[in-house]
DNA sequence: TTCAATACTCAAAGCGCTTTGAGAATACAT
DNA sequence: ATGTATTCTCAAAGCGCTTTGAGTATTGAA
């Protein structure tokens, strides 16, 4: 009996007296058979501890049952720890849908390729995308295959695909807003990597805001790398570092762990988080570590990624049923929430600068 | 043709003119194929796009190319951080070795039904488990229905399976010495959920050290529960808010997510860690959120978890493969790091106690 | 030239399931 | 009793690949 499961539908078929055809179609509730034929089945399926083999399924139905996802890693093939609960929420949806996920993990050179082997080997039937990158040759590819995907983040507006995105745009006016209305106007910008779509859209929230309210930032302001805390410390620090009257009195970052750093290094600097520097962060709520409890709790604007996942996973489900992709593209607002980081820009004199 | 790929390898054949069984012999690098035909096959198998179809492949190999892995998501589906690096290793070294990985995440009363599931289903062929609970009914099925599994942690000595496990008792033993070394003699333990065996392998190094030291620790003193910021703070609040002379000197935290809201809790009693209060973790190494970048730098015991990871991954593509479980067993020694977060226990009249 | 060995290629039988098209059995009406 | 509708069940044909056992060229030696 090859090397899988103890029980087949062969052997059930001959110890009832059936043929294997109807055995099938009992145990997937076809109507045409009888019901104490069917109970019978169901019977001796169960004490035989019978269960299909997956893949002679697939095989037969041309479906996978399993949708694919490759995760960026960095170049040290550091995983972003936001997607523990992005997953923890996609998986969920999934296995409630009789869904299996198989991941990859795949620095950005290779994504590509992962993406077209998932594809031709027909081992997925539909994939989530992550970290959609600007122009992004892997939506590019799906698209022209008409694969079933849906993305967690968009390329670009009017995407033409099923997608769920934050609305980052609205959610770096606001941080920038708040910030503006305190008094800030020398504002840094510690966001994440530079190829990013979501990155893009976030600088230029923030640099329409700029603009808007007239306000230069200098270069050395704005970086962009991986959104970790000791970046957001060596960022913050070499920001911190120089002539009082140029150093930033407020940072903007796009994760909580590059605001974590910021605060490190503020408080290194003899500065004070909250009161001579300000500190706002998107928040993706790491539920093992929530902004609210640092020490000085964070202000941030606020969208739970774990809805991410819960939502996209309905949309593939959908999608490879048959669904319309430019019917499921979903953009959340984000919340505002005012904590104890951020606050008025200091005055001269009272402060050493 | 079906659902999916373009081409088959019939498609291949046809156009060559071979019968499907040379080309998959050519493409598999059988010897007995002729080295012009060979070359024509994988020229024509390249141009066409050609990528064999993993499920009919599977069917006929009866080999899945899968492994399997349920994750052990809290009551509320939370997921365990730590295991964002654990898969980055994971799956870096199983993507080397062609295997594919297929998760599922499930609540701890879901578990074996998952597994059972993973195993009867033949959709992978070997499964990594982790979080081992003391009698593991998981392993005791895994175990009897002889299918290839290593574990992550082990459920008890002398198990009887392939594992990767850290020296939790020497850890934690040492982790007691240094305090006690440093004249501390109340010193609490804050523990990951009780029933999970790393737990019960930890609490039993502490309670061996106490008694031989003659220390008694009152049971308040130790606590189990999920190892989050949040809970870390809770538990330390409430155990540092009694009398001064019951009080505990000195933290043990299973991880460094508890260490860090012990510090809070510390800090918000206005105690200073490393001075008031010594606290000293186990560190599994989140890369993106390191222990040397608290705002005091945490004494721990160390063993990055990637290495877990890969590991593992290792291991199970042997077991795969055929190897001997009994022969791949590891246990990993800790380094124990001394930082600031750990201090001699201060005098009396020096503070307020 | 003939025979044995070697090199290559093929037809066909699965892997375990689903699904189609048709047949047997039962029921109902006439 | 006959014919028709209705249930129920079956044999057989795939799904796309691997693999076995056999067959046909090709080569070298006798």
């Amino acid at each position: 009996m090859g090397g899988c499961g103890l029980t087949n539908l062969k052997d059930i078929a001959r110890h009832l007296g059936l043929s294997p055809a109807t055995v099938s179609r009992a145990l997937n509730g076809f109507p045409e058979v009888g019901a104490k034929t069917r109970a019978r089945v169901l019977e001796a399926s169960r004490k035989l501890n019978y269960a299909p083999n997956i893949t002679a399924r697939r095989l037969a139905t041309g479906k996978a049952g399993t949708v694919g996802m490759v995760f960026r890693s960095a170049r040290n093939l550091l995983l972003d720890p936001h997607f523990v609960d992005f997953l923890a929420g996609l998986s969920l949806v999934l296995s409630d849908r009789q869904l299996d996920l198989m991941i990859h993990v795949a620095p950005p050179g290779q994504q590509l390729a992962h993406y077209k082997r998932f594809m031709a080997s027909g081992s997925v039937d539909g994939m989530i995308l992550s970290a959609p990158e600007i122009d992004d040759k892997r939506i590019q590819t799906l698209l022209e295959a008409d694969f079933p995907f849906a993305v967690h983040g968009r390329s670009h507006d009017d995407a033409p695909y099923a997608f769920y995105d934050i609305d980052n745009d609205s959610a770096f006016s606001a941080a920038f807003g708040l910030l503006h209305d305190l008094g800030h106007r020398r504002i840094a910008f510690l966001n994440g990597p530079e190829d990013l779509a979501f990155a893009r859209q976030r600088l230029s929230a923030f640099n329409r805001e700029c603009k808007a309210r007239q306000i230069h930032v200098p270069d050395r302001f704005i970086s962009h790398d991986e959104m970790r805390e000791d970046i957001g410390y060596e960022q913050a620090a070499s920001m911190l570092h120089g002539d009082l009257n140029l150093r930033p009195t407020a940072f903007i970052c796009s994760s909580t762990l590059l605001a974590l750093g910021v605060m490190r290094a503020t408080i290194e600097a003899g500065l004070e988080p909250g009161g001579d520097i300000s500190i706002i962060a998107h928040d993706d709520v790491l539920p093992h570590f929530r902004s609210e409890h640092f020490a000085i709790p964070l202000t941030v604007t606020r969208a739970p990624i774990r809805d991410a996942g819960t939502r996209l996973a309905q949309m593939i489900s959908d999608l490879v049923a048959g669904a319309d992709p430019k019917a499921m593209q979903y953009t959340q607002k984000t919340d505002l929430i005012v904590r104890a980081s951020t606050g008025a820009v200091p005055r001269r004199g009272d402060k050493p600068w």
